[in-house]
Order: C-alpha cells, then sequence, then structure tokens
DNA sequence: GTCAACTAAATGCATTTGCATATATTTGAC
DNA sequence: GTCAAATATATGCAAATGCATTTAGTTGAC
C-alpha cells in the first residue's frame, strides 16, 4: 500500500471537471445564440478573428492551425466554407507554391462585427454576470498556468 | 458615448478564453492517450461513470442526458454502441414503457478501470503538475460559480 | 543538378453529429 | 373513458469530423 503521492488531489479532479463543464456549456449557449441570429459556428468566429488580427499581410493556413487548435485537414475544410460564402480570400503564396496566404474580406469583417454582440452577451450573462473583476482576474491567471499559450483568443474584432 | 458600463472586463474575456484552450487541449490529449492505449473516446468514459454510480439500480438515458450535457439524440446513440460493445444492459422499464433502464456490465465497470489510470495521468501531467493543491482549489472555487451544476464528472470509478 | 526527406494543403471514405421528424407511451382535462 | 398535449426514445438524411493517403512543392545532402 504505497502513500498516495500524487499531485492530483480531489480539487485539481474537481477544478478539471469544471473546466471541463462551463466550456461545454457556455460554448453551447454560444453557438446557440449565433443560431437563433442566423449566424454561422463559433468556429467561423474564431477563424475570421485570427485572419482579422493578421491584417492586410494575410496569414497561411498552417499557422491558423497552430493558432486555434484544429487538425489540419479541418483547417482545410474550414477555410473552403468560408472562402465559399465569401468571408476570406484565397491566394497562391508567392515564395512558396505549395501554399495559400489567406486575407478576410469586408464581408468577413462585417460578420465579425455582427456577430460579436451575440456572443458578447453570452458572455455577460454567463461569466461577467458571476465574477467580479477581481475573481476574473484571479481565474485568468490560475488558468494561465494551464493553458498550451496565453491564447487571446474569443475577443471582439474591434 | 455612454459609459461601457457592461460587467465584461478584458480579464472576463480572457479568463474565458483561457477556459476554452484548456479545454479542448486537455480533452484532445485525454483522447490522444486514450487512443494510444487502444481504448475507445471519453465519452464513453463519461457515460460509463454515470452508470457505475446508479449501481444497481441503473439510470434512464433521460437523466443521462441531464448529467452530461449531451442532446437526446447524441445519447441515445452514445447508448447504443455501449450496448453493442456489451459495456451496458438495457431492459424496458417497468412502470415505463416508453422508456429503458441501463445497467452497466462487468465488462464496462472493468472498461472505466482500465481507462481511469490513463485519464489520470494526463491530467497528473496537464494539472496536477501545473497546479498545486491550493491553486487547485481556488480554481475549482472560482469555477464553481460559473459551472451549471456541481458537476462530479471525471473523477475514477474507485 | 538529382534524389530522398520533409512540409503545406487537399481529399476519399467511414464514423459521428445535427436537425427534423417519427414512434410509442403517459398524463391530464373533461 | 377519450382525446389532446406532453414525455421518452429512435431514426433518416445532410453536414461535419477523423483517419489515412495523395498531391504538390521545398530543402538539403551529395
Amino acid at each position: 500500500m504505497e502513500p498516495e503521492n500524487s499531485p492530483l488531489t480531489e480539487d485539481h479532479i474537481l477544478a478539471w471537471a469544471r473546466i471541463v463543464r462551463t466550456a461545454e456549456d457556455v460554448v453551447g449557449r454560444v453557438e446557440a445564440a449565433f443560431k437563433a441570429s442566423g449566424l454561422p459556428p463559433l468556429a467561423w468566429y474564431d477563424l475570421l478573428l485570427e485572419l482579422n488580427r493578421a491584417g492586410e499581410e494575410g496569414m497561411r493556413p498552417y499557422r491558423l492551425q497552430e493558432e486555434m487548435l484544429l487538425p489540419q485537414y479541418n483547417i482545410s475544410r474550414l477555410i473552403d466554407r468560408l472562402a465559399k460564402a465569401g468571408y476570406l480570400e484565397r491566394e497562391t503564396c508567392e515564395d512558396d507554391r505549395r501554399g495559400q496566404n489567406l486575407r478576410i474580406t469586408g464581408s468577413g469583417r462585417n460578420l465579425l462585427r455582427r456577430m460579436w454582440p451575440v456572443y458578447r452577451g453570452v458572455l455577460e450573462t454567463s461569466i461577467g454576470a458571476q465574477l467580479d473583476a477581481a475573481a476574473a482576474r484571479s481565474l485568468a491567471r490560475l488558468l494561465g498556468r494551464l493553458a498550451t499559450r496565453p491564447s487571446p483568443s474569443a475577443g471582439s474584432p474591434g
């Protein structure tokens, strides 16, 4: 009967359970809100937000893949749908003919602007209303130790 | 220019981004670890864990649906697969002929026992190694204000 | 230059999900 | 009892995902 010396306490497990639960719950609400407003899914928002940050210079698919944590084939098809919907443009990359460069279109920026208030509304009631600024700060700090990278995702397009 | 009085600060948004990022990251690692060990996906574990808690009495699908946050059709099919794999038994419910009662089988309990060490291993390196017990406690508390319900999910079958 | 090893992206096929609807049963109003 | 409304579960079909592989281009050793 070796002493259970693992660094995993009940609280660790509880924290983990609540991370997943909260993420699934809130993501579900966001998706529902988007749908109710006739808007596309959250993944579209995330991808366009990245492209928006990249600005005029644009961004390549393999970079998107690193930023968002989606598998390569999934990014490839997501880009396909966004392109077909006119929210981004692709052009063959000059200095690397294997790849392409992606740029958000005006229509894409407009979509971001329409989606953000809906997204924000859910976050306000699901998170803003539950945690004061100090609590939010502590939470963000604690999670910062777990998150793979700073991950500025989910912000506003403004 | 009305004063921006929304209860949503930068830290709220950052906390949210990190919740989602961490959940996706760690779930991804868990799924990968299961696959690498020739084990079924996390959803199977979650469902069986619920059934395990329900014990001999068993549990009905609509209750599972409330516990896990999956849509009805998704639960229905998940149950189907688990039943085909022999990890649970269904029998028509005595007092409500619409429904069925589900019970975990010995094989199901065995699967839980084989999956837990793998799951736990990922949690140890992804969470246990990053947060001491006190930090885990704070994190769990903060998240408790957000999570829909106490959500004891993800624990061990022991 | 040439060729193997590597990287970027796309794609065919099976599985899973989402959505709407179907089926079976129970409940409650009357 | 009868019938409409509500509840529990299943399912057909379209869209999204996972997996393995393909295609195309780049890089570095020689």
